[in-house]
DNA sequence: CTGTTAGCGCATTCAA
DNA sequence: TTGAATGCGCTAACAG
């Protein structure tokens, strides 16, 4: 019995007869190992716990697909849990995590919360922020610099010489994607002497059909905006379409720019400029680094800031990528 | 000890105060109870596998959606693989869930093979098919005909008057989505004694761009055709798009309809005709089929084919919806 | 209604 | 290099 085990598990002291016996054998019968008995005996479950907005979304979809390569690598397998950004359903989902003995938590883009942290710290199971962070404690994450990011998308903008710049936000109380690219936005046209205007700013919930309508209706007023900054892609596909319905050519007359880098960017016209965000690659360096967390490899640094990238297509007129 | 458990476990063999008193004690204590080793025990995980293609395409990130939304509700929690539709893969994944002692098994749209069956009938964990079947063996499945809407797809183009009707299909191979959606497709043409032409077929990868290009292909030979179906949402994204750039106007003198109903569908201009699968539904149902195998329920049909629905939007010229 | 007992199928000592 | 014994934390009889 525990030389099977032995085999089944690698280990190396075991004569090379024996274990080819103990193979054969296995194969013969159809002997399937059973994960659970050896969790609850090694207290490992090879199984990693992800806590993601909402799986349907192209961004987390996408982010998602980075963490599930990294994990099969590793040879993990990642229990999928949508929040739909719900603090209660989070708090809920990680607890039930919890019990099933995750080895690791990635934890997506929602708040992060004094309850939070409290259940956090009440395990000692490694867990890694991605796409967001805990601006309280200390706790490793992935993600991009989201305000420097904004910054620079407006900045796009107010390069190309327009004066009245509009914007598609998200929520501001969404300490992640809504309030930091607002901070961006609104500090890139202090910081160049132009009107921050409340009324060219609308709030949509990052779906296309928002940014379609609020899109109208700025473009629709007297002294409306002349170009847009939308947090995110889908709101920005729906800017553009909003200034095409309106007789508005993009980017001759209204220029627009969003935030993701999504497929659908490539797949309006014109195409979007955009802020290029490794999704992949955040979800692909957070199960990484989960994996190190896992395995007590050391670890040089838990708080990492991924690169981002202008990508400037034909929704804007500035052309090639300036120096950031 | 036992008390605890039954407690835990809502078993109503417990005095009030006596639960009370332990639900109290847990309370104080932090206990959490460890669904490993009551999975051990009790030869129920509460987990269940999914394999599906690949997550980051809209089309199975909302079907994902709907598994987990029902997962939930019964409380279940789901293993996510992605399995890039790879044999190989996919076997390794279902042997690993497997191993994992699942309660049950969703399989996504992959081709069952002969060695899928003897894996799937050494266990007798259950196994529901989304977004595919086996045609061989009589397994549960949840999907939609995919044929007579290939065939309801083209026969909008047909009935517009076209004559010259292009194909942008998928993998002949692929018994899913590429096989049977040109079938219909060619039953559609033939039935209408339409000519079927091998040179207005071109097959892609389901990707946008692979649509953009081979649209450009068709729509550049003399005698090209004059409506293009798509098997699915993206590639018709691009077939619209390359008939733009060639500078010819949708739907005046190019019809396009695709197939899936992804939100990208609504997200370009002309907004797409196509044929709404239900996707969110496919999911959930067959989640709730799973759900009913695990629990011993009565299960009174365990083959369901859904219904589709044509959305004729903007980018044919046929207007309101055909009986079927 | 509650406590006692015996596994669940493994990994992990410890001896041999 | 191998086998025997122990226990992981729980559920499921069973007895009381």
């Amino acid at each position: 019995m525990a030389t099977v085990s032995r085999v089944v598990n690698g280990n190396p002291n075991v004569k090379p007869l024996t274990r080819k016996k103990v193979l054969e054998t296995i194969r013969r019968m159809g002997y399937r190992p059973n994960a659970v008995a050896r969790g609850l005996a090694s207290k490992r479950t090879t199984t990693v716990g992800v806590v993601i907005p909402d799986i349907s979304y192209a961004f987390f979809a996408e982010l998602a697909r980075g963490i599930e390569d990294i994990a099969n690598m590793y040879h993990y397998n990642i229990i999928l849990c949508n929040s739909d950004l719900k603090k209660d359903k989070e708090l809920q989902l990680i607890e039930a995590l919890f019990e099933k003995q995750v080895d690791g938590l990635l934890f997506l883009g929602g708040k992060v919360t004094d309850e939070h942290r409290e259940i956090f710290s009440g395990s000692d199971v490694p867990v890694v922020l991605a796409a967001t962070r805990d601006d309280k404690e200390n706790r490793p994450y992935v993600t991009i610099d989201q305000v420097q990011a904004a910054k620079e998308a407006t900045g796009v903008l107010i390069r190309e010489g327009h004066q009245r710049i509009g914007l598609l936000g998200g929520p501001l109380t969404d300490p992640i994607i809504g309030y930091p690219r607002y901070l961006g936005y609104k500090e890139a046209l202090l910081e160049s002497g132009l009107p921050f205007e409340e009324k060219w700013i609308r709030m949509g919930n990052y779906r296309y059909d928002s940014g379609l309508k609020a899109a109208k209706e700025l473009l629709e007023t007297e002294e409306g905006p002349t170009a847009i900054f939308a947090v995110n892609d889908e709101m920005a596909a729906g800017a553009i379409h909003a200034a095409q319905d309106l007789g508005k050519r993009v980017p001759e007359e209204i220029s627009v720019i969003g935030f993701d880098n999504i497929p659908l960017a490539t797949q309006v016209r014109p195409l979007l400029s955009t802020v290029a965000v490794p999704m992949y690659d955040i979800g692909a360096v957070a199960m990484r680094l989960l994996t190190k967390y896992m395995n007590d490899e050391p670890i040089e640094n838990n708080q990492v800031v991924l690169e981002y990238r202008l990508e400037l297509r034909d929704s804007t007129r500035l052309q090639g990528e300036p120096a950031h």
